[in-house]
RNA sequence: GGGCCGGUAGCUCAGCCUGGAAGAGCGCUCGGUUGGCAUCCGAGAGGUCCCGGGUUCAAAUCCCGGCCGGUCCA
């Protein structure tokens, strides 16, 4: 595991200048750097939280302000201070949310694709870590879904070092004890190895009086299959909780009440909990360092030996207890889902949509239980984004959002609360007293229902029910870890890929001038079907936009281009016939097809059109969600909760056409990364984040800017005309838009058309017309129809009983041949009419030239003796056939027409074996 | 992206395991009863058992594929 000698690393230059020295913490075993001797590492949870009883220089800071120090104590110290971004990790394929400053970097400053924004640089970066979701709250506030790391960053290149562990250190050790003021005394420095997101390296952990207050990692390796390779470059990355420095500093007896203040006080009063007094949490914040949840009897304990402390009885230190931690929650979990929202989330049940649907029915459900309605639940959202608007402007804009997306998924999370009733008795009836654990476990994987939930339910059903112990053990052990990436199939055959990787990049016309449609360019390579031109105006496929088509000609030969693609900055022409005779460094002419190459363009302008036209209409959170450019038509699919109306479909469609009308202008500009995303934002990423460090920035004017690679019109008025002509949602928070553009528009209209007119040629007239007309008469011929049945039904029961013979008591026998081949008749017939006659045995022949079919029906007396089944069986011995049935209703099947059936036979062999059954007792 | 659950009358669902006659309650229509409280009694209408394929004499039921919804997880 250990590739340096890590205590190299660790002894920086500073703890020899002021005299601290590496000691070994007899609990943990972990090595540590302090000035004077101490009896553990100084972390949780070697020891408990003593870090109210030192003396802090620095005056309580509220986390805003901790977070202005922060930025401005590394901003005098040559680090230029960089915006953060959101807590959507919406520039990565591996992560759904930003769990850490240096998330930000990655992978593109790691990976050195990009520089850095700057360097040194400081961030104060909102994150969001769903981990601890379980824990919040029981431990006072080590455990939050939402903080903000405070880095400082320094990127170390192999031609130029800015500084590594010396400075780091020094930095921090200077913040902490001159600027916060912490007596250096109180400092530890803890070695520990940091390892996560493909990146690894020695870190530090520092704490004051038991609070972990900041880490600071030394990234160097990239870990590749549990092997670790040295990075070339060097990364100072560091974490510091602002959050844990405003506890510090106010030193109050939980986290919550440091960072949210006086909203503390106002949710216990809105959700009708009551306060518990200082003392109490006093007693419990000296223990809460130590608890361990993934033991669920550590807090009961905590409880009652706070309870001792105090001589407070146990029931009210539960009761204070349990209240607060749940109101804890709904701060913690509120603000959470406000930031996730507000950043643009769409709740569904996949994705990062699915996270913020989590932390919302985690709230839910604790709200449910405090028995509060939704206007409740949208004030708590509301106090909070009045709270933190000044901290996160998007707050304000967002505000609407959060309302409709809070109210319906409150909605359907009380939906789902309804529905547990039914669903829990259908699993009870499935047999076996009260439910197994398994179907404990059942109920919320595939419903949703929590074991308290359901344990609810089931005392009201009047069962006893307790949730099981080993549930949530049981829910654990079934986690098994799915790889998260799929193997796409490759479009291009991987032994081509690697003969044209290393080509030079081909010159893209069709970026220079998307409207050029010749060209004449020189033969780079051939490989196989491909051909690589050093320049071309051929569209390779990509960013949705589909590959273009055309003819490359060499002197007199004409090559179909069938596709093209792209293999890194190399674009590939797939030719047919193959491209024998074409030989490297020769000249061709390239032809784009126009009329297919302008069609995509169309689309892809439109595309742009209604993506900013949806963004204005619904709001931000309507992101690209996938899209696709042909020839016949252009598709786009976005978040938004809900389906669009019919109003909003031609509102959507007015609002396009008008931006066409108007006929604005489409740029583009090649803008450097960090200014593009400064200037425009993150909705520039719609179609994913380019790994570049200049990003194509394409503009609607007024209306739309994205990085986009594609091809586009001059002027939206060349869209030519917009038409959605399929819309729905395809999954939950995902809409799917179809429309065409331009003489898309007339081939799509005469394509209806002449669906009208074939349907009414089928119908003979107009179809409004007509269409009624030919209801009506199927209306009546349905009841012509049920009349002629029921005349035939009686036709029926009369040859049935015309032929009746009795047995004997309680058994008579009817043999008939039915004409009618009705099936569905005959068995309704059989079997109203041995409802009504118990002693009934009927055997009715019915079918049609090719298959005839006896139906044996019983009433139950008769069937007490008879078995129907029986009867078919040597129906079957005596005629063939094949059938069978239940003991009171039969069928035989025979492979013969219906007239050469022999009925006196069939009566023959019923009758003997009635006989010999019924006359017997 | 994956696992699990579900799709049957307008609604809520039973039937599916173990193949053999498509059901209940509510709602609706009609008739009677009733001052009202989910009044009671009787009659009736209402079905692509999600779609497609397979197995079988026979599929709502078993098998395969798909679609839609729900839910948990990544």
């Amino acid at each position: 595991m250990c590739v340096v000698s890590r205590e190299d690393i660790f002894r920086v230059r500073m703890f020899k200048d002021r005299g601290y020295s590496r000691r070994l913490c007899g609990s943990c075993k972990a090595y540590y750097w302090s000035r004077v001797e101490r009896p553990n590492c100084g972390d949780t949870p070697c020891t408990d939280y003593y870090f109210d009883e030192v003396p802090i220089r620095s005056p309580p800071l509220s986390p805003s302000e901790a977070r202005e120090r922060f930025l401005k104590f590394f901003q005098d110290r040559g680090h230029e201070v960089v915006d953060p971004y959101p807590v959507v990790a919406r520039w990565r394929e591996d992560i759904y949310l930003t769990i850490a400053s240096i998330a930000v970097f990655q992978p593109h400053v790691t990976k050195m694709i990009v520089p850095p924004p700057a360097n040194p640089l400081v961030i104060a970066q909102p994150c969001i870590r769903l981990e601890d979701l379980g824990s919040v709250g029981y431990t006072l506030g080590r455990h939050l879904t939402n903080f903000i790391m405070g880095g400082h960053h320094a990127f170390n290149y192999p031609d130029k070092y800015v500084y590594f562990t010396d400075e780091t250190v020094e930095l921090a050790v200077e913040f902490f004890t001159k600027y916060i003021g912490a007596p250096e005394e109180e400092l530890s420095l803890k070695e520990s190895w940091w390892e996560g997101g493909g990146n690894a390296g020695p870190c530090f952990e520092v704490s004051v009086g038991g609070l972990e207050v900041a880490t600071l990692v030394f990234m160097m390796y990239d870990v590749a299959d549990g092997r670790y390779i040295e990075m070339p470059l060097k990364i100072v990355d560091t974490g510091y909780g602002i959050e844990r420095i405003a506890w510090l500093t106010q030193k109050t007896p939980t986290a919550f009440h440091a960072v949210y203040g006086d909203l503390v006080g106002k949710y216990h009063k809105v959700l009708g909990v009551k306060e518990p007094p200082e003392s109490l949490l006093r007693a419990v914040f000296k223990r809460s360092g130590r608890l361990d949840l993934r033991d669920p009897e550590q807090f009961r304990l905590l409880k009652r030996s706070a309870g001792l402390e105090l001589d407070m009885p146990k029931e009210e230190v539960s009761k204070y207890l349990d209240g607060a931690v749940m109101v804890y929650n709904a701060l913690d979990h509120v603000k959470t889902a406000l930031l996730m929202l507000s950043d643009g989330v769409v709740p569904s049940n996949s994705g990062e949509g699915y996270l913020a649907r989590l932390v919302l029915r985690k709230v839910f459900r604790i709200l449910s239980r405090l028995g509060v309605s939704v206007d409740t639940v949208l004030e708590l959202f509301d106090l909070q984004t009045k709270a933190w608007r000044s901290l996160y402007p998007r707050l304000s804009s967002s505000e609407d959002y959060v309302h409709q997306v809070v109210e319906l998924e409150y909605k359907r999370f009380q939906e789902l609360i309804g529905r547990a009733p039914s669903i829990v008795k259908r699993y009870l009836s499935k047999g076996g007293p009260g439910l197994s654990l398994d179907e404990y476990v059942e109920l919320y994987e595939s419903h949703g229902l929590p074991p308290e939930l359901v344990a609810e339910v089931l005392s009201k059903l009047g069962y006893p029910a307790q949730v099981p112990r080993e549930f949530y053990a049981a829910l654990a052990s079934r986690r098994v870890r799915a790889p998260i990436k799929k193997a796409e199939a490759p479009v291009v055959p991987r032994e081509f890929y690697e003969k044209v990787e290393g080509l030079p990049p081909t010159r893209r016309l069709f970026h220079e001038d998307p409207y050029m449609r010749e060209f004449e360019a020189r033969v780079v390579a051939v490989v196989g079907d491909y051909v690589v031109l050093d320049r071309t105006a051929f569209y390779p496929e990509g960013g949705g936009q589909k590959p273009d088509r055309g003819r490359i000609v060499s002197g007199d030969r004409v090559y179909e281009v069938v596709d093209v693609q792209k293999v890194g900055d190399v674009v590939i022409h797939k030719v047919r016939p193959p491209p024998y005779e074409i030989r490297v460094g020769q000249e061709v002419r390239g032809e784009v097809d126009w009329d297919v190459r302008y069609s995509h363009m169309r689309h892809h302008t439109a595309t742009h059109v209604l993506l900013g036209v949806l963004r204005k209409i619904y709001g931000d959170h309507v992101w690209q969600a996938g899209a696709e450019k042909e020839r016949v038509k252009g598709r786009l699919d976005v978040t938004h909760f809900k389906a669009p109306t019919a109003e909003e479909l031609k509102l959507i469609e007015r609002e396009v056409n008008r931006v066409i009308n108007e006929a604005r202008p489409v740029v583009f500009k090649e803008v450097p990364k960090y200014e593009a995303e400064k200037v425009y934002g993150f909705r520039l990423y719609q179609g994913g984040v380019p790994l570049e460090p200049v990003v194509r920035v394409v503009e609607v004017e007024g209306v739309d800017a994205e990085a986009c690679y594609g091809t586009h019109l001059r002027n939206t008025a060349e869209v030519g005309g917009f038409k959605l002509i399929n819309v729905e949602k395809i999954q939950d928070g995902v809409v799917r838009f179809e429309y065409v553009a331009g003489p898309q528009l007339v081939e799509y209209a005469s394509k209806l058309e002449d669906e009208i007119r074939s349907a009414e040629k089928l119908v003979g007239g107009r179809l409004l017309e007509k269409l009624p007309r030919l209801l009506k008469e199927a209306e009546e011929l349905k009841r012509a129809l049920s009349q002629y049945r029921e005349f035939y039904k009686s036709v029926l029961v009369n040859s049935i009983e015309g032929s009746k013979e009795v047995v004997s008591e309680g058994c008579a026998v009817s043999v008939v041949l039915s004409e009618l081949p009705d099936e569905e008749l005959v068995t309704r017939v059989l079997r109203d009419y041995t409802r009504e006659r118990p002693e009934a045995i009927v055997v009715v022949a019915s079918g049609d030239e090719r298959r005839s079919r006896i139906e044996v029906s019983e009433g139950v007396e008769a069937s007490a003796r008879v078995d129907a089944v029986d009867l078919v069986d040597r129906l079957s011995r005596a005629i063939g056939g094949r059938g069978g049935g239940k003991r009171e209703h039969a069928i035989l099947v025979l492979e013969r027409s219906l007239r050469d059936l022999d009925v006196s036979e069939i009566r023959r062999v019923v009758l003997d074996r009635v006989r010999e059954l019924c006359s017997r007792r």
